[in-house]
DNA sequence: CATGAATGAGAGTTCATTCAT
DNA sequence: AATGAATGAACTCTCATTCAT
């Protein structure tokens, strides 16, 4: 209704998303509300205004992602009829969200590091909503016959884990094969050839016989 | 009167363990001077005597860190002659470290997270020692045909990621379980059965035929 | 949809009583406008709208209740003809508005030890008033012949410095009450007795011969 | 041992001064730690070094107040032998008090409209105290048979609460008397005859006959 | 080597006030 | 008349860092 200014939504809009990328690049400590206003082109004391203060907008940034790749996610699996496939499709689904959204890796292992330090209670629900779609495939899968049994939280482990140190690294990776080039460190691998030696890896351990 | 003081070695040494403590449990913005100097029950000018800096002391308290684990994976593999046999060393290893040490996984996690933010050059290096080992290891079982051709950088990220996620998220996870009984976080797993659980799943993908 | 929106005198009356008893609640610099806003139900713009700052609100707070106190006690001679009767009536009409509001006494008390930083000008004209009364009834006692010379000023504070301090003393006095009951912090003690015990004291130190 | 920097004692003292002066100037929350740490010459910081935060620094300025005038008031009982000598000695003491530290009866009128928000804990001991001394004094002079009964609190409020007014509104007096001469505020009464008019008036009170 | 005192630069948060609708 | 959005100036408090002893 409005053009620019005067307009709730879009100001909240511009500070999340300025908020993730400086809680990203930086952390939650290291981010400034300074920063964050200045970044989004409002007043600060719009944050305070809209979020109450600096954890209520950090809480709103992880609830908007979590969301987010839960229901991408969760979506993906619709279109598979066999766990098998349901587990690439969960693979690639975070894989690509991981991508897309290139600062979520590293807020999630940062919070994953302080225990949920920041947004407890949501980190829960969250972690545990995603983490509830995998073992839901692979009992899929062992009730099919097609999955041996399995320590599911170590796959989950397995798959986020490597999927965000991968994209969180990638400068550290960078830096380094430039001043080492004996070293492989994975600049240059397209990430869906990634994904698959993943998914594969994961599939061959779980594969009866 | 006497207690520690005029000691440079211990007052060092005292400061080096508290702040390897408050820096993994709140991170490097949130551990403060004043904190660490008082856990260390020395007065906290010491500290930027000792370490002019905070990024000083980090960064020694990283390399300590660092220095320590590739003392102890790299010590491993001596002991073995198959790639297999080494591989296994690695694992078994860096696991048995991850734990013993517990703030070592969200130190790690977190730096990785920044790109190595507070200590770039020391994070190359180390994590470069480290990673090469697990490369050599790797290559030295393709040469002697037991290994099949694999993605090192990967398959580094999916051990070091497991490991250190299961240890940081263990608080988490068991409150987990706490809450919702009906899922099972591995909060009981023994830490060598996942540790072996591991090690298969990285034998078993790079398994010749 | 319809309740009392758009009726100036509501919404300013509204406004008005709600800001007395947070201001006196609170005092003047931490009774907010927000706080204010939200007790009377109506928007904070409305409270700059009408009074036009803080200042301005405040005063008009102040000036209903001085306005008022002087008319109840200027009222209250009216109706006697004897100084020592005017008197007594000075006494318990403003000991009986003092309880009927008891924002008014912290208001009171703290503009007094303020200088009237906040209201200067209303705080002159009214309190000048005021005092104009009890020197008017002194005076008059006087040229009857039954009030001794006295300082006016003195006894003036005497009757409201001790109303007032009992009236906002009142939950001091009680928690004390509580705590030691060894001590009698006059907390059952009826009103109208302590007024009368005032009247007396004042009345006698007047009191030719 | 120094000469005026680095010297703990000095610093703290100058803090005090200051704020006490400020705080009675323009309140607790008007006052700022800006404005006090400047008055005093001193980096704002150390008042929460030494104080932790401003309601902190706060309560040391007013144990200090109601120490010290404990203290005085308490010291003055010992020199006399007769009740009514004592309470004399009790409202000259406070007189002079309160008049040689004439930023106190602003505060402690404020902090009885505030019922102790504050300093809640301090208030109560404090005044009852100081209470105490005068309950002594008056339940000694009934015992003796030269006072009659009387309402202990209400005398106390009618000496202090008559005190600490004349002090506190002398500066709203002296322009009330510049603007109006024909209203005698009492602003060139000397002190010492008010405080004997004070306490004449208590004493007639207690009269037995 | 060790300490407590001192500092300066910010960080988060609040709040009176104004603007646009 | 009434509202929610927006602002700017403070304000309290923290913290890495340095100085004097």
């Amino acid at each position: 209704m409005a053009k620019a200014t005067r307009n709730a939504e879009a100001t909240k809009a511009k500070i999340i998303q300025n908020a993730m990328l400086l809680f990203a690049k930086n952390g939650y400590d290291a981010a400034t509300a300074d920063e964050i206003a200045k970044a989004s082109g409002v007043n600060k004391a719009m944050i305070f205004y809209y979020y109450k203060n600096k954890a209520g907008l950090y809480s709103a940034v992880m609830s908007d992602l979590f969301d987010a790749i839960y229901k991408e996610v969760g979506d993906s699996r619709k279109c598979c009829n066999s766990a098998t496939a349901e587990l690439r499709a969960f693979i690639e689904t975070y894989s690509s969200y991981a991508q897309k959204h290139s600062y979520f890796p590293a807020l999630l292992l940062r919070e994953l590091s302080d225990s949920g330090a920041h947004v407890p209670e949501m980190m829960f629900a969250s972690m545990r909503r995603l983490f509830a779609l995998l073992n839901d495939i692979l009992r899929k899968g062992e009730k099919e016959g097609v999955f041996k049994h399995s320590i599911p939280m170590v796959l989950h482990f397995m798959i986020i884990g490597t999927l965000n140190l991968l994209v969180t690294t990638e400068p550290l990776r960078r830096k380094a094969a430039e001043e080492d080039s004996t070293i492989d460190t994975c600049i240059e691998c397209p990430m869906d050839e990634i994904t698959e030696y993943i998914f594969t890896t994961i599939k061959t351990t779980l594969e009866v016989k």
